[in-house]
DNA sequence: TTTATATATTCAAATATACTAATATTTGCA
DNA sequence: TGCAAATATTAGTATATTTGAATATATAAA
């Protein structure tokens, strides 16, 4: 199980907007630092400087093929966050066991001291 | 379907450990600002902080019970984050199908140019 | 109506993160 | 061997986040 610490660090490093799309992309397969160059509209370095982040945690990995990195995702739980990421929380839905909600004045008085 | 922005403010609103913590005890039922006060080891302003960080994201909410103020998950998103968090990566394991691994020096070869 | 309790807000300092620009490294090929 | 392509690294600056300290607000109780 992770610990809280890696479980911060995971989230922390998938929370970039540049980030989400690289993995999205790889996500379809095997990617290089110039294919993200591409679709991404962001310089080489940076690109790089988001690969290496994503590696450091253990996220992707990459193979080396003549001058290309190809890089790749490691950790399968990226699939299964981003899936879930997609879900919206679509008000007016009954909520879940999970959520009271306050109907306008009513409060559960669930707590009295 | 959130936006990509949406997605990312989601993540970095979680990815704290204070406001993980926070979220997992609201996992178990509603609590107020001094029960976070006694489990985390943290300011009453610095609570008020996370929680309202929390709120302004519409993440959870609270119900005024007197001159208490208890708060309550509102995203059902959180309980399935929380829980996919937790699953570990076990090297060793067969990789899944979009994790291609490069054995010591063999690269697959799968994009030439 | 004063006081104590529960919580929120504001501001400033410390720290972390992100981006750009410049430069470095590596490898294939002429 | 030397050049060009692909990628990485570093340093500096800008920006965002986090926290503590002080203060403010709201409400129940005396």
């Amino acid at each position: 199980m992770r610990s809280l610490g890696q479980r911060v660090e995971l989230l922390k490093v998938i929370a970039h907007p540049v980030r989400i799309r690289i993995l999205e992309e790889l996500m379809k397969g095997v990617k290089c630092v110039s294919d993200f160059e591409e679709f991404l509209e962001i310089s080489q370095p940076n690109v790089s400087q988001h690969l290496s982040l994503l590696r450091r945690f253990g996220v992707i990995d990459f193979y080396v093929d003549g001058r290309l990195k190809c890089y790749f995702l490691v950790d399968p739980i990226i699939p299964d966050i981003m899936e879930i990421l997609k879900k919206d929380y679509v008000k007016g839905l009954p909520a879940p066991a999970c959520c009271p909600v306050t109907k306008k004045g009513v409060y559960p008085g669930e707590r009295k001291r």
